[in-house]
DNA sequence: CCAACCGATACCTTAGCGTT
DNA sequence: AACGCTAAGGTATCGGTTGG
């Protein structure tokens, strides 16, 4: 009697095939069945494959990752760590950005690290997983860390905090706030408020740094600089004083979209009143209430290169990505 | 008798090694 | 080259033991 036809070892009625019933289906060792599905080329014939293959068809075998993952010690699994899920660009952004990893055959994990300025413990207690890949969204982690905590060298960073050994993409946002300054003057505005968010943040400093210096250069006087979170509610609740300004710079389009209901209450409509610039150019589609000007960049080409990298690590440039950004022209600039 | 603790085992798949 | 056996990987759970 074939010993591996033992009831013991046959999986009970309603659980999911594991390659054992594939195996004894197919009358061959479960590591055959294991070689017969693996990408890499592994030695078995072409009878026993044909063989394996019939058998999973009819059992309607589906490889299980974590087991796969508990040989391994990998799994294809991207982790995205992230700081929170509340801008509204955010969500475009992530839904296409899932949507490409679950088509190169992967899964993602999202992490969110909200206000955490403790991301080591916080990631520690959360997750021991080693992923193939960790893409870095939030600006609370650098490479270093993250590189440690999911025992990967494949970690791509967005966030600012690479180092040399680090895969990077950056936006070049110098270039749409330029266009967009430069857009602005040309339309007579000589004075302006600029709403930031979280001023800790890496790139909200290059951000705001970005802002002041393409305002001094086209003589747009910064006349105040309000202190936003990114949220809706920090736009609803920007002090302006008692003039408004000819211009709103906003750090982040919700930022932008709060302004306007603000300055709406007031009478106030852009860009008749005044004129109103966000940051991120959300699907105008989705908000059509809100056609905010803004800067943003081609969501296509940052998502093609993240896939990219997940794909092939190995093959993105030493030398990081730059994504460049364009002003885009809508109905309150 | 019960709680606390500890070691053994099951889970599933694959890498590695020895055999045919 | 093809094949099959075995160990290993992390964690939850089971079963047994110990101490109070």
């Amino acid at each position: 009697m074939d010993k591996t036809d033992t009831p013991a070892k046959r999986s009970k009625p309603g659980k999911r095939p594991t390659i054992s019933d594939v195996a004894r289906l197919a009358g061959v060792a479960p590591a055959i069945v294991s070689r017969a599905l693996s990408p890499q080329r592994r030695p078995v014939s072409a009878e026993k494959k044909e063989r394996v293959l019939k058998a999973a068809d009819e059992l309607g075998y589906r490889q299980n990752p974590l087991a796969r993952g508990l040989a391994t010690q990998s799994i294809d699994l991207v982790a995205i760590i992230i700081n929170h899920m509340t801008d509204l660009s955010d969500l475009d952004l992530f839904d296409s950005l899932l949507d490409g990893v679950q088509m190169l055959g992967k899964q993602a994990i999202m992490i969110r690290v909200g206000s955490n300025q403790r991301i080591d413990e916080f990631l520690r207690n959360s997750l021991s997983y080693h992923v193939h890949a960790a893409v870095v969204f939030s600006d609370f982690a650098d490479a270093g860390e993250v590189r440690e905590l999911f025992h990967s060298d494949n970690v791509l960073m967005l966030n600012g905090r690479f180092d040399a050994q680090s895969h990077y993409i950056t936006i070049d946002e110098d270039s749409g706030i330029r266009d967009l300054i430069r857009f602005a003057r040309s339309r007579g505005v000589s004075s302006a408020a600029l709403l930031t968010g979280r001023s800790s943040s890496i790139v909200e400093q290059t951000r705001i740094a970005a802002y002041r210096s393409a305002c001094a250069i086209e003589g747009i006087e910064i006349q105040r600089e309000i202190s936003g979170d990114y949220s809706y509610q920090s736009g609803l609740e920007a002090d302006f004083g008692a003039a408004t300004p000819d211009a709103v710079f906003c750090t982040s389009d919700t930022m932008a979209m709060g302004v306007m209901d603000q300055l709406r209450a007031q009478g106030k409509h852009p860009p008749r009143d005044y004129s109103l610039f966000g940051f991120d150019a959300i699907e105008r589609g989705n908000f059509g209430a809100y056609d905010i000007s803004s800067v943003g960049f081609d969501r296509a080409d940052f998502i093609q290169a993240i896939l990219s990298f997940l794909q092939e690590p190995e093959a993105f440039p030493e030398t990081g990505l730059c994504i460049p950004t364009r002003y885009i022209a809508r109905s309150t600039g």
